[in-house]
DNA sequence: ACACGTTTTTGTCCTAGACAAAAATGATTA
DNA sequence: TAATCATTTTTGTCTAGGACAAAAACGTGT
């Protein structure tokens, strides 16, 4: 075997595929094109990532994800990629009173000012409830927190730190409201495909759909196709949540849907969301597309009034 | 781009990857070598793989995780997979009192009832106290699920099933806990090595340091190790505490941790912990082998006697 | 403005060889 | 018996270009 032998400021072309999610073929053909990146190699030709190209490549990653393509970034120089960072994000705007408390929470990540940021957190929590603090604090919270990754603003450590936190947060509440079902809703199964890693979403969904009434199921993160069938099987779910982050190529994402909604039975239904589905639109049959955690309701009611309150 | 048009009851070689877990190369070097598994080719010469040789690769998939060679297995016919997975698994004896609640929780894991799995749980839990139940109901239940994992007697999503229902009880136990602390204890960073994925190790420590009144920061699981010394730093962690399951090879496990030695400051502890250690027992140089869960009070007590109250 | 055909761009798959790390085996010693 | 060391086998990942289909961009006609 060969695995990879880590080496601080300079990374394989493995350990670059998992950093940036760029698969080993594009890195390959990429430098085969551009001419970018284009690593050293080590005494058995192999490939050596310093790191300030795994950096750029990540900052390519993040301008590729909002809809610029290879051609035009991969092989441009570093000012070029921040005149297209600069003139690029429309960032999505938000109301002062969503902002400030995100804003607030991650200068105290950086901080590592832990128990305040709790405090902060939880205090947020209460103030909004649950569904609001999903929507108004965690999602603008994770943009920021995502973007400051992708342009080297913030620490490996600090990015798990903030997953872990806000994980422990969601968790602590939705175990505080599943006990006494008043009003009954779906049985929804959730997971995500394999490859997928990033659990904050599909906790988040959990979130919003378990104040709306729904059972949730959760699998965690990484099941494979075959075996969410049988899980809906098992649990007569009667719909499949999968939350799809841009980390995973859209067309894998798409092919394991599609892969899905043969295996599952007709009458279970299949939601698909998280900020993937953002750049690609285009519908799949059978499949319900989430656009963002506020049509989680309205998706609720709609199951309800079709199929009666269950 | 080349995505794949799926058919059911066949699949392209990113499918198998995705569901199986075993890389394209992989897959195609055993082609090469053992003649398993032999893929039809599609109108462009790709592979194609029917349902049948899908299958058997999960039962191949199963057996190496549980021990055994490639080359043992992968050319070997339906038949002598069977034969193997009989053949295999030992097991601990442990009291009856012990058993009876993991036994009862596994038959309900099986039975999928959901409902009655948390409610026994959380029973157990208000019965025994965190710690006791940790030590006494999650760990035996562990590795039941282990075993009945490699023996085929349970299915991936039931074991994710489990894995996430007893992440979700934990969490909200510890997260109860740790509101305003009385007396106070060491901080301790926890996270595990790149490689490692398994939560529920770190978890369980977690439960039983917080409730010794220790301060835990959690980075989640597979932190860099230069990253893990960079949160030490920051977090100002008198203890760094590693998660170690078998999954991860002795060796990687060893080499991590005289590195992480190597980068910590001298007068920070690192502790280790797993069921790893329980076969390599050889001491590392300044790292504190936990044994078991059982050995974290007393350690947490000589903490304190020999840095003080903090 | 929208629909349709054409060209360019782009990511994945292919083959077959190479090599280092893990595991197994064998030899030696306590 | 059990532990340590050297040797052989096993095994997963890497490499190189070429090929091709899907997606995106572009051009043309309604």
């Amino acid at each position: 075997m060969k695995p990879k032998r880590s080496e601080t400021s300079s990374a394989s072309i493995s350990a670059v595929e998992r950093d940036t999610g760029l698969s080993k073929d594009t890195l390959r053909v990429w430098e085969r094109r551009y001419g970018f990146p284009s690593p050293s190699r080590d005494n058995n030709g192999e490939r050596v990532y310093p790191a300030d190209q795994l950096e750029k490549l990540r900052v390519i990653r993040r301008l590729m994800d909002s809809g610029l393509r290879p051609g035009k970034v991969v092989a441009a120089s570093l000012s070029e990629l921040q005149t297209h960072v600069q003139a690029l994000p429309p960032r999505a705007e938000r109301p002062a009173s969503e902002t400030s408390a995100a804003d607030g929470a991650l200068r105290m990540l950086k901080a590592h000012q832990v128990a305040e940021l709790r405090q902060l957190l939880t205090h947020e929590l209460m103030r909004r409830g649950l569904q609001r603090f999903v929507i108004e604090v965690v999602a603008p919270l994770n943009e920021l927190v995502g973007n400051a990754w992708i342009e080297g603003r913030i620490q490996v450590f600090e990015e798990h730190l903030y997953a872990e936190q806000i994980q422990q947060l969601l968790r602590h509440a939705i175990g505080s409201l599943s006990q006494g079902q008043g009003r009954q809703g779906p049985r929804v199964l959730l997971t995500t495909l394999p490859g997928e890693r990033h659990k904050l979403g599909l906790l988040m969904a959990e979130a919003c759909l378990s104040i709306e009434g729904a059972q949730c199921i959760s699998l965690g993160v990484e099941t494979p196709v075959w075996d969410i069938v049988q899980a809906a099987r098992a649990h007569h779910a009667d719909i499949v949540g999968l939350s799809c982050s841009p980390a995973v190529p859209v067309y894998l994402a798409r092919a394991g849907l599609i892969d899905l909604r043969k295996g599952l039975d007709r009458k279970i239904g299949l939601w698909a969301g998280g900020s993937i589905w953002q750049r690609a639109r285009k519908p799949i049959p059978g499949v319900t597309l989430i656009a963002s955690l506020d049509a989680i309701p309205a998706g609720i009611t709609a199951w309800r009034e079709q199929y009666g309150i269950r």
